[in-house]
DNA sequence: TTTGGAACTTACTTATTAGTAAGTATATTT
DNA sequence: AAATATACTTACTAATAAGTAAGTTCCAAA
């Protein structure tokens, strides 16, 4: 695969997540990469097709990064903690992730980009639900309410604390995702 | 005041709310109303201008329910109930609430529209917290977290639920309501 | 009855957008 | 050596964006 390529999905990524999907232009992308505005087209003629590539390569990534937690024999509570983390990393970088980004434009989004979405919060929302029930039984986690509603609750959590902590000037947030996730 | 200044609000905040801040123009406003472009910016000079006015009007609705709470002699218990009935009605109409809308376009929107934002947030955070700390005090709430960690997990839980249920094809949006405002 | 202001329209400008067609340089294959 | 493919650039187009200056209509006050 192309490198130009690659870099062009990265940031165009870094875009959505900071400034969202309708406030970036190729040009954005093509004077950040010292190319032309017409190179960017040559790998996505469509903005469509860069949308879709953005949140395809996402998909992968969180993939990737389950295979490798399986890999690397990661307990339940662990896996969420590094599922944790990835949130602590976009908060840092004053970033929201790509789902919180591309929810308030859903509607302008193309069928195809819409699908991939939707998809990737399947896959993370059926990830979630299936580590909170063995969680559950192994006893490394407590609490009440059914699995598929607290998956819900705790990427909701991360989803819109990205968002409300751009409000605020100060705020703890690892502590915060501590307390998302440890809600009963 | 100009009702065409009211409905141009109006309008701008459900296009907000549906397509993101980026993504509508002062087009979509005037065909809607059938008048022309250079009409709403007689009333708004700038995207900037009605941006604000539409936080502004925001906080205005949100302090006047309150108001309207208090002289109705509403407890916490309904307090939190009318509020939550907020998000209930933008589910059902597929709108998401100001702040989700404008967090993932807020490093685009100018100073005043950021402040006024903030502003809000910080406004609807107080008006939450208060409200739990009393409630706790009347025994009518039970949780264990600080109440203002708590008023930004019910928060972020509304904002984001709006948000993550536009990728789920159906969903219990009042009971997950219900379960993020019983968190304990 | 005129004057002034409110609420617009007409008719623009300038900037930016996504997108394209045709050409070029360079490396790789045949 | 010639043909082909890759990775672009040059030079555009058409559409849409925000914004503006000047004019018009209409009503109400002086």
């Amino acid at each position: 695969m192309s490198v130009t390529r690659e870099k062009i999905i990265e940031l165009g990524e870094n875009l959505i997540r900071s400034k969202g999907y309708n406030a970036f232009s190729y040009q954005d992308i093509s004077t950040e990469l010292g190319i032309k505005n017409a190179a960017v087209h040559y790998y996505f003629p469509t903005k469509e097709n860069l949308g879709t590539s953005i949140v395809k390569t996402n998909i992968q990534r969180f993939e990737e990064m389950v295979e490798n937690m399986h890999s690397h024999g990661f307990n339940e509570r662990q896996q969420i903690d590094t599922f944790v983390k990835i949130y602590l990393k976009s908060h840092r970088e004053q970033k929201l992730c790509i789902i919180g980004s591309l929810a308030s434009d859903f509607y302008t989004l193309n069928e195809t980009t819409k699908t991939e979405l939707k998809r990737m919060t399947e896959i993370i929302l059926k990830w979630l639900t299936d580590i909170l029930v063995t969680g559950k039984e192994k006893k490394l986690f407590v609490f009440d309410e059914d699995p598929q509603s607290k998956a819900f609750i705790i990427l909701s959590g991360m989803v819109a604390s990205l968002q409300v902590s751009r409000m605020m000037d100060k705020m703890d947030y690892k502590n915060l995702c501590q307390t998302i996730i440890s809600l009963k």
